[in-house]
Parts: structure tokens; C-alpha cells; sequence
DNA sequence: GTGGTCTAGACCACG
DNA sequence: GTGGTCTAGACCACT
């Protein structure tokens, strides 16, 4: 369900994090539905169950997951908040990259190109 | 010469990095100028000399800058380079986002949209 | 009759409690009235009958309810003092808040208007 | 420094949460003021440094800290933002203990009597 | 020496 | 069985 890179410089917390509410925004984990238990998924991934204690903490606090005591944790049942909440991020990080292309001299059209390009593989079915 | 986020969760070295990177693509460092010494830029900026020294040494590495014994640490001659690196770079962020937001369901148009808007704020000197 | 609130992080059980002692304070349940069997609330608001019949020993200790082995649960036959001990709880929360608020810098004057403020929502039937 | 109850049901690192928040708000620990270190406050409260590293994670997602890599943790430098943060924080609890009196029938002067009775006792220094 | 992350293992409250 | 808190102790990056 989810794949870690025990090499990239972030925290493993921050990766499920991530994974997670990427997963929830795209509906691939829909609305309500229940996440693996904290020992279970720590099994599944082979790390301690404190790890996805404290990433099933962040999501609870920014709202993309609820918690059940004694039951489970829960996707949000507000997915469109979620959705927003990364289309934000998203662009966030463009803008930044926009401004380091501008300060370096890159002129926009080049990378409008470049979505486009990027786009078509995507459309492909490479990677994803 | 250089703003440090000392709040920001990147270390220091790192952003000094960063910004000696940017100046140089830029052009703003000249090619075969002398940097501060590590003593003095060290005094400049208010910080612990070895952390100057590990940012040296991160350029040294990434061949941005070289280093002279007994005479300074110099912006390498190969100023095309470090651009087309950096470039590169920010080419790969995009094609990051990209897949983000493709995955999120958000069109191309959107994105280039938002970039010749981000662009029009930027002529007008906001920023920078 | 009762409704709960399973993303609450207080324990369902203590939810039931509260609500419970203050329909009773409130006289909506009168003196010596029966309420549901432990079996019946689970059935209505479909939770474990174990954290009903926690609810129940909870609200009996405080003498909320009385129980009859065999016939059933019961509200005190003295309503007025679990008024009382409510009136009583909402006094000490109060003068924690106050001292809060004074420690702060807040003065009294803030407070006092505020509690005009919002007794007038309440009676224009919002809420509650 | 830090007062901690053990027996109280709330956990310790939302304690001291709290009574940081409280100390910054009402200016006793001043603005970019240098905390103790984790593991210093954790000798200091004979607690686990891990709780410690909990609560000042908490403080500085809520920005009442910040934290310098290598340097200790610090006081945010804009207190009036924690003030108003707190102050929200009292408002809204004495709305809740409004709405609990008022359901009860107990009238808004009996509460505005207690408030002025409550700020009496501080003013002689009582407690605090 | 500082903060930050992670592991291992325990205990409690809840359902 | 579930989540939540806490302890103990380790390791790493940064200054």
C-alpha cells in the first residue's frame, strides 16, 4: 500500500504523511474508510508501531484523518477539503520554482513546454 | 551579501549553499572571483566558522567553487555549468509537481496559467 | 433522546454520563422515572452494551441514578441536589476561567459583558 | 519552574503545553527568551526527555516556540499573537459554561455577581 | 551540547 | 483488539 524510502532524507513519519493524504485527496482511499490498525501497518511496513502512532497524529491534527478510540482510524469524510488542501500545496511549490527560474533567467515559455511534455508521458502511463 | 533563515528546518550550510549557487548561476558572482574567507564571511554573517566551512566544502564538492591552499576559495571559471545544473534542477521540481498534479486531477492549463501569473508579479519587483 | 458524538475525544461513556445527569438536573426526567435497560439504550444509540452499563455504575456512584436488581435504573428521588452539584461544577469552572482571564490581564468588566453577549444569542433560540 | 500533576488525567506533555503558553502569554517568559534545553527540563521534572521533545513539537506547531538546530528552543518573538490566541481560548470556554448555566436556568447575574466576587479574591493575592 | 528521529517495550483506557 | 501515553536508550545532523 505504501512504499518507503529509508534513504531519502525525511522523517518516515513525514513519508506516510504524505502518502496517505495523497491517497485520500486522489480517492483512492475513499471517504470513512478505515486505515490499517497502528500495529498492523507497522508490521506491513516493518517499522515500529510509535512511527505510524505520530503520522496517524499529524493527519489527525491537519483534519485528513479521524480516530476512533478502541475502534481505528478513519479517513476524513470531507475529501474535498483534503483535494484543496494539496491543489494549495502544489501550487505553492510552483510558485517557488517559478521564482528561481525567473531569477535564473528562464523565461516562462519554456516551462510551459515543459508541463506540456510532461503531461504526455504521464498520459502514457509512465511512472505514476 | 547573504540572508539567513535561522528559523527555517534547513540547516544553515545548506541555505549558504544554496545562495552561493543562485549568485554565481546568476552571474552576480563572477567567474574566478574570490569568496569571503571562511573567517571573515563567518564575522559577516554572525555564525560558527565551521559551518561556513562545511558550506565550502558542499561547493568544492558539487565543483561550484574551487579552493586554492593558503590563497581563498574562488567561483569556478565554468559559470555555464552551474547554471545548466541549477536549470536542471528546477526542471526536475517541475516535473515533480507536475506528476503531482496530474495525479490530482488538475489540468495543464491551470498550471501554465498560474505560472504566467506568478511571472507577471515577479516583473513588477514584488519579491525577489 | 441522546445524542453522541463518536469523533469526541472524551469517552463515550463519559458522554453519556453528562448528558444524563443533566436532563436529570434539568428536570426533563423526573424524580424516580425509569430509564432504558441497559440492553435498550445499546440497541438505540448501537453501541456496546459494556459502555452503557459503565455509563450507569458512573451515574449511580454519583447517586444520579439508583439501580433495583431486577427492575431496573431509576433517577434520584432528589433532583434538586443534582442540581445543586452541577450549579456547583459550573461555579468552579467559572472561577478557574476568571482566574485564567485575571492572570492574563483580562479584566472583569470583558467577561461580564460577554456573558450578556452570549445569554442573548441563547435566548433568541440558537443553539442549546 | 513547572508545576505537573500526575495525577490529573490530561497527559504531562499537554501540561506543560499549557503552562508555557501561559507563562509566554502573560510576558513572564519573554520574547526570543532561550528555554531550558530538553534534556535539562527533563532532569529538571524527573520526567522522560521524549515528553519534553512532545511538547515543545506541540509549541512550535502552534508557533509559541521556535527552534534553532544545534541552539535550544526559544520564545516567539510576537507574545501579542500568544495573548490573543489565549484570550480566544478563555472566551470561548466561558461561552460553554454560559450555555451549560443558561440550560440549568441559572441567570446571567448570578454568574456576573460570581465574576466580580472571583476577581475580589485575586486582587488580595490569593492563589495565583 | 543541541534538537530530531527511531526502536523496543510497557501500561492504560476504551469498546 | 484498538489508540494514546510514557520510559529507556540509541543514533544522527547541526553548531
Amino acid at each position: 500500500m505504501i512504499a518507503l524510502d529509508f534513504r531519502d532524507s525525511r522523517p518516515i513519519y513525514e513519508q506516510i504523511v504524505e502518502k496517505i493524504s495523497d491517497l485520500a485527496a486522489r480517492g483512492i482511499l475513499e471517504a470513512n474508510s478505515q486505515l490499517p490498525s497502528v500495529r498492523q501497518m507497522a508490521l506491513e511496513l516493518s517499522i515500529n508501531p510509535n512511527t505510524i502512532q505520530r503520522a496517524y497524529s499529524e493527519l489527525e491534527k491537519k483534519e485528513i484523518i479521524y480516530s476512533l478510540k478502541g475502534k481505528g482510524n478513519f479517513i476524513s469524510s470531507d475529501i474535498s477539503r483534503i483535494k484543496s488542501q494539496r491543489q494549495e500545496k502544489i501550487l505553492k511549490d510552483l510558485r517557488n520554482i517559478s521564482l528561481d527560474a525567473y531569477a535564473l533567467g528562464v523565461c516562462s515559455e519554456l516551462l510551459k513546454e515543459k508541463i506540456d511534455e510532461y503531461y504526455g508521458t504521464f498520459n502514457k502511463g509512465e511512472t505514476l
